[in-house]
RNA sequence: GGAGUGGUGGCCGAGUGGUCGAAGGCGCUCGCCUGGAAAGCGGGUGUACCAGUCAAAUGGUACCGAGGGUUCGAAUCCCUCCUACUCCGCCA
């Protein structure tokens, strides 16, 4: 979240930010925010000054009691009963006012960084780059949902009869092939530098506060009945807590990992063609990197994950674009975020495949991960996150381009993690 | 799941009602010593908030797993929760 001397500082830049984004009570949100901090300060000071009298008054007592003075200490005690009364008061005085200013920094969202388009929605989203000409579909080109049958590669019946829709059961071909992308990515990202982890994949409260699912994504997590806990949304949310609470010394940073997890999402709200075959699940599987570094390193961190991901996707052979994402379809944590779409042929629409994102210091404050400097100071580090990759999606991609009318052949790079070359 | 014992600073570890943000050791760091190093000697070494300041120095408050309670006063006593270990049970 945002530091509140900050936005106590730079008022009207923060304002204009936040309504770029299209939060219509920007200015509302910051002045509340304000004028409770400002009061936390006043309360703060009180009882500050109360609990130092208190201190006081204990110790004569102590002095009294040792001197042999019992009368003159149980006067004194009276006066220290009062202290309490009025210390009981600020306490929970403070403690509100720290509530609410907590409460309102969770629901203001990040800052879009200066080279984030300005825009409304996804329609004024910038291409940064596109693959051209786009492959142009043939006569016998099919949806992958039609070819997954067809090839018996993943059971959505099953999956219904199992969990419900949007549970896809692989079968055969389709496990192994999405077990041979998993492998592939994991490699990549290790030979890239990127330390691999498996994480839980429920998270608690805490967690997914710290990481900005909650308050923000509230009914898009499957909650455990009776439990504080949830079903990851993504494995930003167990890596990145990793590292909550810690401050790292400097030669440790920067820290990359890469991640694969299942990934639950309720999805509330969707419907339509956006949920046909594999576009869009309730569970699906993800590697993902996280990128902890100095705040001087995030940006150029953010473009050499972007060519790592751009990296994956090309080594497929896959057709896709770069969108930066405008203010307006920032997530709510992010301050610059490029998405990777790969085409889908059988669909001819484009389709998300990889989220990168930096976060600079709203993660790192609500986790309150910081480093040292040499002259001994703490700072805020920076956290960056990126899919390399979604799985449903590229396999999505992946099966209808290479789908000749006869068989799908799998791409070369796969060669080293399969024993078949097509599927017939 | 049952029974028992614990959770203290970067680490180890003392501390069972006051002078304890906390002994001692290790680690780290600065200085001395040395041709250089080791050893030795001396100093420093948590975080947050508030006040103060150009910045600092400095002062105040809070924090000994978390949250409540008792008390003039809590690391220390009581309650709840979390968690680790040992034994038993169960088990991939």
């Amino acid at each position: 979240m945002l530091e509140i001397n900050f936005i106590e500082a730079n008022q009207e830049h923060v304002i204009n930010l936040l309504t770029s984004r299209q939060l219509k009570n920007a200015a509302e949100l910051v002045a509340h925010a304000i004028t409770i901090n400002k009061e936390r300060k006043i309360t703060q000071q009180a009882y500050d000054l109360v609990a130092s009298k208190a201190k006081e008054v204990s110790k004569e007592i102590e002095q009294l009691l040792k001197t042999g003075q019992k009368d003159a200490a149980e006067a004194r005690k009276a006066d220290s009963m009062q202290f309490k009364d009025a210390l009981k008061k600020l306490d929970t005085g403070l403690k509100q006012h720290q509530k609410d200013l907590q409460e309102t920094l969770y629901n203001i969202p990040n800052l879009p960084h200066a080279g984030t388009p300005i825009g409304k929605d996804e329609q004024d989203n910038k291409i940064i780059s596109e693959v051209k000409p786009l492959p142009t579909a043939a006569a016998n080109t099919l949806p992958h949902w039609e070819l997954i049958e067809k090839y018996d590669l993943i059971d959505f019946k099953l999956g219904n009869q199992l969990a419900g829709a949007g549970f896809p059961v692989y079968k055969g071909k389709g496990a192994r092939l999405q077990r041979a992308l998993i492998n592939f990515f994991l490699d990549e990202a290790r030979a890239a530098g990127f330390e691999e982890i498996q994480p839980p994949i429920l998270t608690n409260a805490t967690s997914a506060y710290a990481t900005g699912q909650l308050p923000d994504k509230e009914g898009q997590m499957y909650q455990l009945a009776g439990e504080d806990l949830y079903l990851i949304p993504t494995a930003e949310t167990p890596i990145t807590n990793l590292y909550r609470g810690k401050i790292l010394p400097k030669q440790t940073i920067p820290i990359q990992h890469v991640a694969y997890t299942p990934c639950f999402r309720r999805e509330a709200g969707s419907w339509g063609k956006d949920v046909r075959g594999l576009n869009r699940l309730h569970q699906f599987d993800k590697v993902e990197l996280v990128v902890i570094t100095l705040p001087s390193l995030s940006y150029p961190t953010l473009e050499t994950m972007r060519q790592y991901v751009e990296g994956l996707v090309t080594k497929l052979a896959l057709p896709y674009r770069v969108l930066s994402l405008c203010t307006g379809d920032l997530g709510f944590t992010s301050a610059a975020t490029y998405d990777i779409e790969v085409f889908s042929i059988g669909q001819d629409r484009w389709l998300e495949v990889s989220s990168i994102s930096n976060f600079e210091t709203y993660q790192t404050h609500r986790m309150q991960t910081r480093y040292k400097e040499a002259d001994g100071t703490t700072h805020l580090l920076h956290s960056l996150n990126g899919s390399a990759l979604a799985l449903p999606r590229i396999m999505a991609a992946l099966l209808e381009l290479n789908y000749d009318g006869d068989k799908i052949t799998m791409p070369k790079i796969l060669t080293k993690y399969l024993d078949f070359e097509c599927i017939r």
